[in-house]
DNA sequence: CATGAATGAGCCTTCATTCAT
DNA sequence: CATGAATGAAGGCTCATTCAT
């Protein structure tokens, strides 16, 4: 029927086409709707492997959510250290990098930010660590290009996390709009998000100004 | 045993008790953790009348979606009206209302913007639904507000809806930052919000300038 | 198909029904190899009935140990109450009664004796409970016979354990005699045992004397 | 990682180690919730020579209770063999050795009498084979002891066996309550027992005498 | 001789849903 | 209007058993 050579596989790889698939269906369908027979389908091997390897079902999502943090982290510092220069630049080729993240590798993204935390213990305090790793790296960066171009102070550290956690939402939130408009070239989103905050990043990470009472 | 006088209530009142009570355990569990009986317990009455009124899990889920859809729409429009005056203010007024909405009322909000779409086609159709309706308020008001004061053309469409998506899961982000930051004033984020999307949003409604090759 | 006039009973009703079913079915495979279906099927329900009823086998199973545990207790204690007169009197009614219950309702006793203690803390500790309430009965009517007679000591509980241990072995151990004779009177069986056991009881209890060095 | 130098081993020996490590494990256990893979690892293979060797758990099962019925029944001979001399002391030998197996051999002794017998046909048929073997054994030895102090006739075959079931049951208990005084010396245990039986057994297998009505 | 990799089958448990009252 | 009683249909997890190496 199926492709059934029964592939003996090591360990190691089993376990990564295993998470591929986990991270797939997790993503599609939510950490409770998602049934780990059709994991272990796409993965082509039977539900027992998947146990033998990851414990349990929650075990597979820590896994997946693990591996998925890390790979965001990387590709994340790597593009704004592979930028150099001016922190306009770091800064822009970091967002950049993370924002085509979020969009293209849109199952992983998923599985970090939009499961529910409520379904366990370790679940949550896996989503967690995983959210506060990646806000930390995106608020370094914010925090750093400002306070380098400032030559400034540091006590921007509360604006800064400010700013990031908007900027990852309107990230994701872009991403969204993406698909309604394929056709769009994806690098303008990324332009447009940047020309969007800019400014006003600068002028917050600064101490805002612009007031309602005053216009 | 409880306080089970059986109390006699119409229909109408009865059907908001539970809708009060699925949203909220919708929130906190998520579509398929959320179990029926919890729902009938915090309403106070048995499962059976849950089906009485809505049919199925599936169309108590959708009347919430409903619900809480048209509040946050209803919320938005009369916080920008109420505003009047200049485009500037109304929208100002009505990103804060909206911003409110998402920060207080937590649940709604989750029930609206964080449940995986794909439980059901029932389910997916009115969660796209009720997410392009708040949308188009959002995108309206952007729109509008720009136009007016640019006593221009309607071309920036495909911008405000840019616009609008990033604003939208900023606001939702920051909550996130909120729940960090307790002590914060709930008022402060949404100044910092403004500000920070407020210049550059006119310039991407404008067409965007900034360009990394150009620093 | 089955007799599906789907009975609607009263709970506590069920709940007799399901332990009587199940402490049939622990007794003939053991708690492991029980299965809750053929539980189910027995007593008549479906297997969620077992669950909203019990929580779990494991409950299930300590449901069981604790009302057999129970019934024997009271069998035996009535009995040798309702003896009264000559502590040999009572000792033989109260021994008589045991031994009728556990060669009688097989079942129960196979549930409170024969199961391995180590498939879970709940089940070890039920049935160290249940065991030792059984024990504590048995040694309390041997003491108190035997010390009465003798109008004597107390110090005697020690050996009265003892003596209460083998009884209730012999007494288990001889169910398996009468299987293989069922022709024979069930009397008979109580009758042998006390007699095989009532001189050298006393005398144990009195500080034994017969060792083989002295033949 | 452990202690894997893949010991080369010729297979008899590797049966016995096989064999040990079941009859641990099922004795703790109980035959369903033994798990062949705990075996195979406590003695020290994988699993597949498990079933090399024995074909399937039930096959392994019935080799420990083949074993361990034939340890028991030489242990009971020998020891009454050497005895020599009167019936009484080799009964008391024999009954002795017999003690001394249940007490010591704790893994052997569940395995071979505290199994529910109904978990396979194969199972029921060597469980009832072993079992029929050692009561033989301890039902020859007892009748033989008083046959020949009486010099008489054998037609107390049926209360030998009588006898034979109750003093096995004994032994079998008494061993529980020797874990509660693990203080009191062994021997003390089976001379206890010996005393509480001793006189009475002659008289039950000489044609019991007392009875309630005659106090 | 020896094992890591793999699975079919089954069991405990849960939950949306329905009736009889 | 209201509910206690009941179940069909999954889904997570385990385990005896088998190959390919």
């Amino acid at each position: 029927m199926k492709d059934k050579p029964k592939r003996r596989v090591p360990r190691s790889v089993r376990e990564r086409e295993i998470v591929d698939a986990a991270v797939h269906v997790f993503s599609q369908r939510g950490y409770r709707a998602a049934v780990v027979d059709e994991i272990a389908e796409l993965a082509g091997i039977s539900k027992p492997m998947v146990y033998l390897y990851f414990t349990s079902k929650e075990g597979l999502f820590v896994a997946c959510v693990r591996r998925e943090a890390r790979r965001l982290a990387e590709t994340f510092r790597e593009a704004a250290q592979r930028a150099g220069g001016s922190p306009e630049l770091r800064l822009w080729a970091g967002l950049s990098a993370f924002f085509a993240f979020v969009a293209e590798r849109r199952d992983s993204w998923v599985v970090l930010h939009r499961q529910a935390p409520e379904q366990s213990e370790a679940i949550a305090a896996e989503l967690a660590e995983a959210r506060r790793t990646v806000m930390a790296e995106v608020t370094a960066l914010v925090a750093s290009g400002i306070s380098d171009s400032d030559g400034g102070d540091h006590l921007g550290e509360f604006e800064a996390e400010f700013v990031a956690h908007a900027l990852v939402g309107a990230a994701d939130a872009v991403t969204d709009w993406m698909e309604r408009h394929p056709d769009s070239p994806p690098d303008g989103a990324s332009l447009r998000l940047m020309n969007m905050v800019w400014i006003g990043m600068r002028d917050v990470l600064a101490g805002g100004t612009w007031a309602p009472q005053a216009p």
